[in-house]
RNA sequence: GGCGACGUAGCCAAGUUGGUUAAGGCAGAGGUCUGCAAAACCUCGAUCGCGGGUUCGAGUCCCGCCGUCGCCUCCA
């Protein structure tokens, strides 16, 4: 089975290959780390952990890179109103989203470069632009000159005349030749800006020039994948590809993969809009797999609207999905409903895998782990276990765990209070034995009213946390 | 204004290199099970934004229109 991808170069499906045989080699552009994280970031890291996953799971070694952009003017902006160091501010950010990465069971990427650690070879990038004519210095400040790259605006499918046109408008930029060109250096302007020596002085990286840098530097002239979100395609990345090609005469990416972008209340959910659910809120109400199925639920390129309604949705799903993992009541291991169990379980991973080699339609892998469920539940109310049964729930772990699905119980780790529950259900059993049915149904009440939710069956009563 | 994406049942959503009965989830209805409930299982819903066109045949291709969103400035 071959793998299908969407490239926003070609705007096609195209088949995937690699370079270098078994081996991709993806760049994914991470966030400027001025302010805590929110789940749009969220989504974006989901989306590309789940596109490794994948990857990975079909045999390649992924050597993912994502950058964090520590070097900015709103870090910079941000540090000088709250008298902090610019870089510490930076520091602070980037250990919180590790943290919330790590919660929301995202892989950690093969490196994660800063601008400021990357600072030797953008300047050795830079030197080679100016070498090679395609940028030039200006009273400190180096600019790219966008005109001499002939092929400039392919990703975008932008006219440079409409980029300088509203540019023209904001900056009447005298230091520029043109007004479409873009920094690739900042002269130092006041102390508190961090700067660098460079051959030009003291100064910074312009933003997009990191990027290039980081990818030549952790995966070489050309990669496999290139990816963010679809508002970077202009200018930040149709940049990054103008430096990247001018500088190495290669192609930067062969694949160009871009997410859509997470809504709330109809617009781009955006720290500068104010419209922002931060992870940390979200992983305070809901547990992680809850925001993976939102997110693996509808296509990665495609935006996606944030609410409650769509929240709880997710929730149920993933109850749903889990409940595939509960234990067997039977042990029925041969016969035409083992068999067919173990069809299922085939005929999941099949169409999984269908889905997925799809241009990643998780979606629809997600729709045939749902099937398997059926088939399992269907299943254990037959009385099949043994083997078979584990076999199967084996799968669904498995592929779950290749969407990052963990199907956990949330098990609010209130550890303390679970021998109470326990002796609270032994009572409510003996009262059951009585036919003390209001007793009994005051103590599930009760329970619920605390998030925990007991539920009856022939082989006893289990419990589990509410979501 | 320019470039791009999207518009499938009450809600979320797959399917769009044209072709048997248009996945799956949530919500809802009925049923099995249960002391009751929950969970699970079984059954039930859409002709695919609107209007044309191409074709033996279109949700799937073409044209037009309407609507939503993104980018064109920092942004996952």
């Amino acid at each position: 089975m071959s793998l299908r991808v969407y490239n926003t170069l070609t705007r096609k499906k195209e088949e995937f290959t690699t370079l270098e045989p078994g081996v991709v080699r993806m760049y994914v552009c991470g966030p400027t780390v001025y302010d805590e994280a929110h789940i749009g970031h969220a989504m974006s890291a989901i989306i590309f952990d789940m596109i490794r996953r994948y990857l990975e799971f079909k045999g390649y070694e992924v050597r993912h890179v994502m950058n964090f952009t520590d070097v900015d003017d709103k870090i910079i902006d941000r540090a000088q109103r709250t008298g902090q160091d610019p870089l510490q501010l930076a520091q602070g950010h980037i250990d919180r989203f590790q943290e919330h990465m790590a919660a929301l069971n995202i892989l950690p990427p093969t490196h994660t470069p800063r601008v400021s650690q990357t600072i030797d070879e953008i300047i050795a990038m830079v030197s080679d632009l100016i070498a090679k004519g395609y940028a030039y210095e200006s009273e400190g400040d180096v600019y790219f000159r966008v005109r001499k790259d002939d092929d400039y605006g392919k990703l975008s499918r932008r006219k440079i005349e409409h980029a300088v046109s509203s540019d023209r408008q904001r900056f009447g930029d005298e230091l520029k030749e043109d007004a479409a060109d873009f920094a690739l250096w900042k002269a130092q302007k006041a102390p508190h800006e961090p700067a660098w020596p460079s051959p030009w002085g003291m100064g910074r990286p312009g933003w997009h020039i990191e990027c290039s840098a980081m990818v030549r530097q952790y995966l070489g002239p050309t990669i496999d994948i290139h990816g963010g979100g679809n508002d970077l395609i202009f200018p930040h990345h149709e940049n990054e590809i103008a430096q990247s090609e001018s500088c190495n005469a290669a192609p930067l990416a062969r694949y160009w993969i871009h997410n859509g972008m997470l809504q709330l209340r109809g617009e781009k959910m955006s720290k500068s809009i104010g419209n922002m659910v931060t992870v940390t809120e979200f992983l305070r109400h809901h547990p992680a797999d809850v925001f993976r199925i939102l997110v693996l639920g509808s296509h990665y390129r495609k935006p996606l609207a944030y609410d409650d309604e769509v929240v709880a949705q997710a929730a149920r799903a993933l109850d749903r999905l889990r409940s595939g993992l509960r234990p067997p009541t039977g042990a029925l291991s041969t016969g035409p409903e083992a068999e067919h169990l173990l069809a299922a379980a085939r005929q999941a991973r099949e169409r999984f895998q269908e889905a997925m080699d799809d241009d990643f339609n998780s979606a629809g892998a997600l729709g045939h782990l749902h099937d398997l469920v059926r088939a399992i539940n269907h299943a254990r109310d037959l009385g099949v276990g043994g083997e078979p049964f584990a076999r199967a729930q084996e799968t669904l772990r498995e592929l779950a765990g290749v969407l990052g699905l963990k199907l956990a119980d949330s098990t609010n780790a209130t550890s303390d209070a679970e021998p109470f529950i326990e002796l609270l259900i032994e009572v409510r059993t003996e009262m059951r034995k009585l036919k003390q049915w209001a007793v009994a149904d005051t103590i599930r009440d009760r329970l619920a009213e605390l998030g925990v939710v007991l539920e009856d069956s022939r082989s006893g009563t289990t419990w589990h946390w509410q979501n």
